[in-house]
DNA sequence: CATATTTGTGGAAATTTTTTGCATTTCTTC
DNA sequence: GAAGAAATGCAAAAAATTTCCACAAATATG
């Protein structure tokens, strides 16, 4: 029967030992001890093609790693992809790698993706601690590997609702409220709105932060939003929309970056002047904010700070062998504000 | 496999024994034992510590991974950096990963600096065969890196002049003479230029294929050029150089996108017209590039073509036993035609 | 409430794995 | 072709790990 083999190989999982290198390699188990036991690597045939088996067997070395003892190795397990975010995340994990006693290693989730449950929790005998960003995961995922790991230092920094585990993420609702309050502000009374995927609650954050903010005050309006999906594509069909509208001096917060530089791009297109026909702000304070012209107000998140929060919380967890439990740990964000929402002098 | 480990201190290399865990846990032998060799991982609290204290102290798993005889392991070792870059370098690896028969491990080069070429010789130990992408380090360097690693897989996405070990990189030359030779095309005849670090070996030769091209015919002559460094304010300052020589009709080769994107927003900003008064093109085709207004013409590199065929390359020198003796491989660059350089119909 | 049963633990024996001493072979150098 | 150095295998010694057994504490059962 099939699951049983599987079990089997699971809990069976033979050691490496010398005698496999030997006899992978056809040297005895005295020579291949000594090839692996020199401090100085030599180059000799021999020593190369024991050293290439011992890689291949996955022989736990000696010579190269003794930990300091008082180092957390945390894991930071995403999946890769492109653009400017990742770059960013690993980037802060890294900074605040150096600022603290832990090490940070980045760990893809690639492969293995028939059971990434099952590959996190093995991945939790390895290490201290672990963080996940991990947007794809859903409710019954992260059941499944609370259970999983039991009592460890887990944590996700993906916003979830009624997470079973610790989760640290950006304010995204006070940075949805900050542009409301910053619009109004100005003396903007009518408000407009992108959203981004209906699934990323990340997104959903930012808006609900903002139409409150709207809310709380009579003379605040939302008089046009739009559905967008994040995508520089459906900023452009946003501003489509939006012309129809006719609407003028209206604030409008587009859900992240690129949505608005869509947005904007298809607006000077169309001979509109930003900011004097409509101002704009989005989330993310990309690089290219300050690039583009009119340069774009956003909501600026900290991933160095929220690296250094995520250790921290993992080196407390280790140290109280406290439990993942649902806290949710929110950093806050801050306003960059730049010409596409006021005149320049 | 898909995870990279920073590695740790190489010093004292005693072997961490079941003996240390039970004094660390202050546990017996035989109950640390019985504890690592539990298929599932049961949650009381005695075995939570020994599993802790055995991470803490490195002992080498047995349940862990099981690996695959004949998958290799390739490092990828870097410094994570912010940008654009990185994040497209990784997701090209990850990608061909999944297409190779090899797995690919990130390797950040952090803490360790104290003497990077150690650390990677190292690494040698752990990993099939290593790739880096360390723009810093100098031939000393790599001829250290050679000596101590002797004949193994190893291979430099940086592009050296004389460097004894295998580089693999775009073809940036081709690239600065594609521009060169796509102006033509369009007719202009008085070039611009705007070079990086002269430090950027890469950015060396998008100028020598740029200038090249210009030199081979004698109606075309380069007409600007100035010193810049990549970032957008050099790109800033470029054009505040430009201006003043009040040149039109002229066509600009800016050494990366960023460069150009700073030249474009001074140029707007002083009522210029792009492509009207001059046009221009960049080298890195960041996504930026179609976001911007007017779009920018810019040479594309295939991060995912750089993945495979550097797995490739190491998969053929683990399994022919060959060397790392300095052979350059180039992988082919496009243009990628936008508004900065035609106009619409 | 007394008595089985289960579970967790340490000591020590049994087993496995690694290192080392010694003899032999191979390769280099004069 | 001989001397010396380096590499290798065998077997013994040392070290590390697992297993067996006994005991104690916690839990279940009659």
């Amino acid at each position: 029967m099939d699951h049983f083999s599987l079990i089997k190989k699971a809990s069976k999982a033979l050691r490496v030992t010398l005698k496999h290198i030997a006899d992978d390699t056809g040297m005895s188990i005295a020579t291949v001890s000594r090839a692996l036991n020199r401090s100085k690597r030599k180059h000799t045939p021999s020593e190369e093609i024991i050293y290439a088996s011992a890689r291949k067997l996955g022989y736990p070395f000696i010579g190269g790693d003794t930990v300091d003892e008082d180092q957390l190795t945390v894991a930071l397990v995403t999946e890769v992809h492109e653009g400017e975010f990742y770059s960013s995340l690993f980037h802060g994990f890294y900074r605040a790698s150096k600022k603290t006693a832990s090490d940070v290693l980045f760990v893809n989730l690639a492969k293995h993706s028939d059971d990434p449950i099952e590959h996190i929790i093995n991945l939790s005998k390895k290490y201290s601690g672990i963080c996940l960003f991990l947007p794809n995961l859903d409710k019954i995922d992260y059941s499944r590997l609370k259970e999983g790991v039991g009592q460890y230092p887990i944590l996700s920094l993906t916003p979830m609702k009624n997470s079973k585990i610790d989760t640290i993420s950006f304010d995204s609702y006070s940075g949805g409220y900050m542009i409301a309050e910053y619009f109004d502000e100005l003396g903007y009374t009518k408000f407009g709105f992108i959203s981004g995927p209906p699934a990323a609650v990340d997104a959903v954050f930012r808006k609900n932060g903002f139409l409150d903010h709207i809310q709380e005050s009579n003379e605040l309006e939302l008089v046009w939003s739009f559905a967008g999906d994040f995508s520089l594509s459906s900023g452009k069909a946003a501003f489509n929309d939006f012309k129809n509208t006719g609407l003028k001096d209206i604030a409008i917060f587009g859900c992240n970056d690129h949505t608005c530089f869509g947005f904007m791009k298809g607006a000077i297109e169309n001979g509109y002047q930003i900011p004097d026909d409509f101002i704009i702000a989005g989330y993310d304070n990309l690089s290219f904010c300050k690039t583009f012209t009119p340069e774009l107000t956003s909501i600026a998140t900290d991933f160095y700070k929220l690296g250094k929060k995520a250790i921290r919380i993992i080196e407390n967890m280790v140290a109280e062998g406290s439990d993942s439990l649902g806290h949710k740990t929110m950093l806050p964000v801050e306003i960059k504000t730049r010409s596409s929402t006021y005149m320049d002098g």
